[in-house]
DNA sequence: AGTTATTGTCTCATTTTGTGACAATAATAA
DNA sequence: TTATTATTGTCACAAAATGAGACAATAACT
């Protein structure tokens, strides 16, 4: 029987946001020789703070500290068992079932979103997959198990959470322009923002520092550059 | 060793709210012998959903089916490790402690939240526990664990919530007067409200449906009565 | 110097919210 | 019967927030 290492029955999986091209994308892994696609995750080690297990995927994942994380809910059907999946993915990789027979266990999964600079971001695979790359939200190949389902709670999480807080900041590198902000916002929202009153709105929050302008060679006006006063919003 | 019944390492703990003389309560445990107060709380079957595992504890503490419930947050430090304590409860009940070892490892605890119409509850203490009453949030004991902070999350995501949702009127009966439901929402924010704001904003969002008055038998005018159009706010 | 695209700010209309006023009314007191 | 009292439903007006557009300012190019 293998030595212990790993709360048994708990997983964690990420729902890793990053912005470009004007869209939301999220980090998705692709298992060797199985097709599967599934969220990054993993496991608590015994003496790990749930929290900490989290960010020690993440870093690995991103190769980035101190990220924007929240969680939002765990997810814990008996639907979610799937042992075969485990198995196949286990099996594609040649390791030996047997020995790690508590993964083919029942999981419940703590989800979390993580909001991150997406230009930082280095993504890496772990042993199990071949892949870990970025896709936008609306060309998400298809998913394991209930992780589709986990994304679309992220996604409504999100938005609920960006009318209370400024958590569309954390997309972004530390300075940027305010129409970049409103990008961000509409990618999340799903939809145009009029220009003039997202402009009012930020500014009067008064969350935001006006910098230098941004001289990008267009013809045109430049803007200011921007940073977010305080240091991670949580 | 014993027939493994439940998931091991999970647990889950509700604040159930309730409301009675203006104020907000929540049902407390008091363990057998141990001066010990909790929050309801319980295990996971091998073969059940989390949320129906969360459902048939409240049913059980309550009486109740059919309650508004709302998972809030997973609480997965390695500091809830206390094992000393589900220790003294076990003996103090007269347990087998080396029967039941699988309580004394480490648990992550999933968070629920529950509003529920107080004047249909029957608290019922469990098999390890005294009594299971009516505590109002500010005359709480003290908690074990980390309890006292949960009850704290709890409400912050409560009153996070009533603004977006109207899961005010859960607390209340079918019934109920305008006066009655705003002091559900002063009971919650913790701060007093203007009536005819309060009153012009509830009627503005179409929820509630107007019955005949109440005569409560007072030197004044009668209010309306109201009910929630919807069933179930989830 | 004129053109173009975009930005920062202003103005006015519309909507929402804050605040108080007031008549309506159910039971009681005179 | 007729005041009195406490509370309710609704209105009116003020203040604040938001919607929607206008317009001058301005980098870089023609």
């Amino acid at each position: 029987m293998e030595v212990k290492e790993y709360l048994s029955h708990i997983a964690y999986d990420s729902v890793i946001f990053g912005f470009s091209g004007n869209k939301l994308k999220i980090l998705i892994m692709k298992y060797h020789n199985t097709g599967f696609f599934a969220l990054p995750g993993g496991f608590v080690r015994l003496d790990e703070d749930l929290n900490t297990a989290v960010r020690r995927g993440l870093k690995e994942r991103t190769g980035l500290d101190n990220i924007y994380l929240e969680q939002f809910y765990t997810f814990g059907d008996v639907a979610r068992f799937q042992p075969g999946v485990m198995k196949t993915i286990l099996e594609a990789n040649g390791h030996d079932v047997a020995e790690n027979h508590w993964m083919l266990d029942r999981f419940i999964s703590i989800a979390y979103y993580a909001l991150i600079n997406y230009d930082k971001v280095v993504p890496t695979p772990d042993a199990l997959s071949d892949s870990c790359d970025w896709y936008a939200l609306d060309k998400l190949p298809p998913l394991m198990q209930d992780h589709q389902q986990i994304v679309e709670k992220a996604l409504q999480t999100l938005r609920d959470n960006l009318e209370r807080k400024l958590v569309g900041v954390n997309l972004l590198p530390p300075l940027f322009t305010m129409n970049e902000l409103q990008k961000v916002y509409e990618a999340i929202l799903g939809e145009k923002l009029r220009r003039t009153t997202f402009q009012r709105k930020m500014l009067s929050l008064n969350f935001l520092q006006r910098h230098d302008k941004q001289y990008s060679g267009k013809a045109h006006k430049a803007p200011f550059l921007y940073s977010f006063k305080q240091e991670g919003v949580e």
